[in-house]
RNA sequence: CGGGGCGUAGCGCAGCCCGGUAGCGCGUCUGGUUUGGGACCAGAAGGUCGCCCGUUCGAAUCGGGCCGCCCCGACCA
């Protein structure tokens, strides 16, 4: 019932309508995250963490199978080092926190809290790489990031954020560009398999490339809203901060030679993707993949709350083989609270289980996702719930690609491109011929910025700025 | 960092203009009845009105400053 559903549902304002205040109320309402006593800093509460967690444990063991190591360094860059690469600090200096004191003393020379860790982990690789047979050095650590931003939201940007920060050293540019592609996969298999989001997969033009990097590779996807949000990044950083570090090697040649590092990173923003992409008006919505919980049973005691409960414990007990599944036992609730209750927090599946059920040895089955109530046996119920799983993961990535294909198109003029930015949003395709200029000239006019060159790009025709030859085609979006 | 808004019980809000006993709904607690889409009855607890300074006999209410959050822009994962 509609009107039961929305006087549910009032304190999340409608998606469509209030789109920021219904992303933040349904962070907080769902528990993924509070705010805490310190400014544009946020708690990761434990349900939040749940999905954190999950992307972790997927990303760390492909990290794993394609043979990195997990180390750590410090929290703290000293001034010196964060200053060695010019760009890279031009890049950073503004939102650093420096720490001044060690408790009533003042430091000699203060110490960065990390905004990234290139200038940590290169002196270290200046000491630990000497030869081609020390290479390729393949480390990433698990960590967050302190980076002082102005304006914060929940997950999408606060000073802190949890991430991983892959950094690899090479002995040639095409191991280290080939170790930049193996990983920008991995996180596209991530976004679009795991968290049902597609994304478009490709380079930064150079004006949106890391600082103190050659290139970056980057993974765009399209929210609501129709902002392009960065999804994950892998950037070729040449051979910069091996020589501004002094990271070189004698190779085969016995000539001593700068290495070729990549770092990449995806951050606990994706958490913030996923409520974006997938919520709607009744809250949370998650792809079975990265839920934390993918089922939920709720009993209807009816009169006979005993035997109903014995079967609500055997079938969860079942289930616990093919889905991480929750019982939601609690006395305290009627099972039609519950049931909003868990579409808020976005569990994919829900099973009700009463004593109709337990006397026809069923139960019934409820979609996230919408469409009707399905009775299903519990013999052969892991499989139905499987299945089940897999159809609304398939559905999460379908809408999905629905939604970017309907809101991708290309552009051949200027004022197209104006109109598309005004009109519709989303990304539009465009020819350029390289100039900084000509991008200059679209940022000002439509307040998009270009977000990716697409991997196997072919451009063709002319450039819609200048009317030059097309070096490339580019995506413009606004962004966040 | 610019423009706008908000801050009163765990949550959602009223009260503020026009100063004088701090309220409502939900939730919470106790007991009982309930349970297939946010159940019902009875009783109870819960507040330095974001913080500081000022005006006043008296401030949630008026003035100033600060902090935090939200929204829209500009910048960044």
């Amino acid at each position: 019932m509609a009107t039961d559903a929305q006087a549910f549902v009032k304190e999340i304002p409608s998606k469509s309508e209030q789109f920021s205040e219904w992303y933040t109320a349904v962070c907080l309402k769902a528990e993924l995250a509070d705010y805490s006593p310190v400014r544009g800093c946020m708690v990761v509460r434990p349900y939040g963490y749940a999905l954190w967690e999950n992307m972790q444990r997927w990303l760390d063991d492909r990290f794993k199978a394609t043979g990195h190591v997990t180390a750590y360094f410090p929290l703290f860059v000293p001034e010196a080092f964060l200053k060695k690469e010019a760009e890279h600090v031009e890049g950073f200096a503004p939102q650093v926190a420096w720490v001044t004191h060690g408790g009533d003393e003042k430091l000699a020379e203060r110490l960065a809290v990390r905004p990234t860790s290139e200038a940590i982990i290169m002196p270290m690789y200046a000491r630990w790489i000497q030869s081609y047979r020390d290479l390729p050095v393949l480390l990433l650590q698990w960590c967050s990031v302190v980076r002082w931003e102005k304006a914060t939201r929940l997950f999408l940007r606060t000073a802190e954020f949890l991430w991983h920060e892959g950094h690899t050293a090479h002995a040639t540019s095409e191991e280290a560009d080939a170790e930049c592609r193996t990983i920008l996969e991995i996180y596209r298999q991530l976004l679009e398999d795991v968290l049902a989001i597609p994304v478009l997969v490709g380079k930064k033009p150079p004006s949106e490339k890391f600082a103190g990097g050659d290139w970056t590779y980057t993974l765009e996807a399209l929210m609501p809203d129709r902002q392009a949000i960065q999804a994950g990044t892998s950037h070729f950083l040449g051979q910069n901060f091996a020589k501004a570090f002094g990271v070189k090697f004698l190779d085969r040649d016995n000539v001593e030679k700068p290495v070729w590092t990549t770092s990449w990173a995806v951050t606990t923003r994706l958490v913030g993707s996923l409520v974006m992409a997938h919520g709607d008006d009744r809250g949370l919505a998650l792809p079975p993949r990265i839920a934390p919980i993918q089922v939920v049973i709720v009993p209807i005691p009816g009169k006979e709350r005993e035997k109903v409960l014995a079967a609500a414990r055997a079938l969860a007990e079942r289930l616990k083989a093919v889905a991480r599944v929750r019982l939601d036992d609690r006395d305290e609730y009627t099972p039609g609270w519950k049931f909003n209750d868990w579409e808020m927090r976005g569990v994919p599946l829900r099973l009700e289980i009463g004593p109709r059920d337990v006397a026809a040895n069923q139960a019934v089955l409820v979609r996230r996702t919408g469409g009707p109530k399905a009775t299903v046996a519990i013999e052969g119920v892991e499989q139905a719930v499987a299945r089940a799983l897999d159809e609304v993961q398939g559905e999460y990535y379908a809408r999905g690609k629905a939604f970017l294909d309907e809101h991708t198109l290309s552009v051949a003029t200027m004022e197209a491109l104006e109109e598309a930015m005004r009109e519709r949003r989303g990304f539009v395709r465009t020819n350029w011929c390289g100039d900084q200029a000509c991008e200059d000239a679209i940022r000002a006019r439509t307040g998009a910025s270009p977000r990716v060159i697409p991997l196997d790009d072919r451009p063709q025709g002319a450039c819609l700025v200048c009317g030059r030859p097309s070096t490339a085609t580019v995506y413009y979006a606004r962004a966040y």
